[in-house]
DNA sequence: AATTATATATCGCGTATCCAATATTTATCA
DNA sequence: TGATAAATATTGGATACGCGATATATAATT
């Protein structure tokens, strides 16, 4: 039936790789730790099926890479990821400046 | 088969609808202007196939009201559509307002 | 009235997104 | 060492997104 329940609309899919990238921009983090900061944002955390797709698609296209450590893979920005960054966030700032006033 | 070209990341996609709701926020818009307002924005004119049917789910959910006027149609937010762009707005407040800035 | 142009509507398709569940690796602790 | 926990990886499936092509309705033009 309807696509959105009640009074929810825009369930705000899409737009998770260049979260990651952005986050990633501010600082080095492993997959949980990028998880951890959507979810501050978001209200959700996502799930691995999620977070760990969208870290290899971005490693895939070079924009990230990666660091073993222990436990974790610290993920740090590959200069063709900043430059990546950079258009994404112009394209982003273009569509919905306007929406962050008010 | 990289998911991106180039150094080209995130098409963007998703948050739509929720664009849809904010530009209606600001004036009521047959789906044509909304098209080409959201052409300005992206660069570039989504095709019939994906405005007309983010309109109808708009609608069919109680969040727009039309109003036939000849060859177009009028749309509207009604109070639903607007309570759900608020909370909207605030979802993706907490979760971009950082980008915008740089 | 016939043609052309504009706005809207719909269908089929390919792909992306995301989740839940499960498995695997590595670290920590009893 | 053996058990537990945490981080990562993978798979399958449901849903959403958006386009191109096509169809319909209404208006404007001739």
């Amino acid at each position: 039936m309807g696509k959105f329940d009640d009074d929810e609309c825009c369930d705000m899919r899409g737009l998770l790789g260049f979260l990651i990238l952005f986050l990633l921009s501010k600082k080095s983090m492993h997959g949980q730790e990028i998880a951890n900061e959507i979810a501050k944002r978001k209200g959700e955390k996502p799930s691995p099926g999620t977070i760990y797709p969208a870290l290899g698609g971005l490693k895939h296209s070079g924009f990230l890479d990666e660091q073993k450590e222990g436990k974790t893979i610290i993920y740090n920005l590959t200069p063709k990821g900043k430059k990546a960054l950079q258009i994404a966030k112009r394209k982003f700032s273009r569509t919905f400046s306007e929406v962050m006033e008010s």
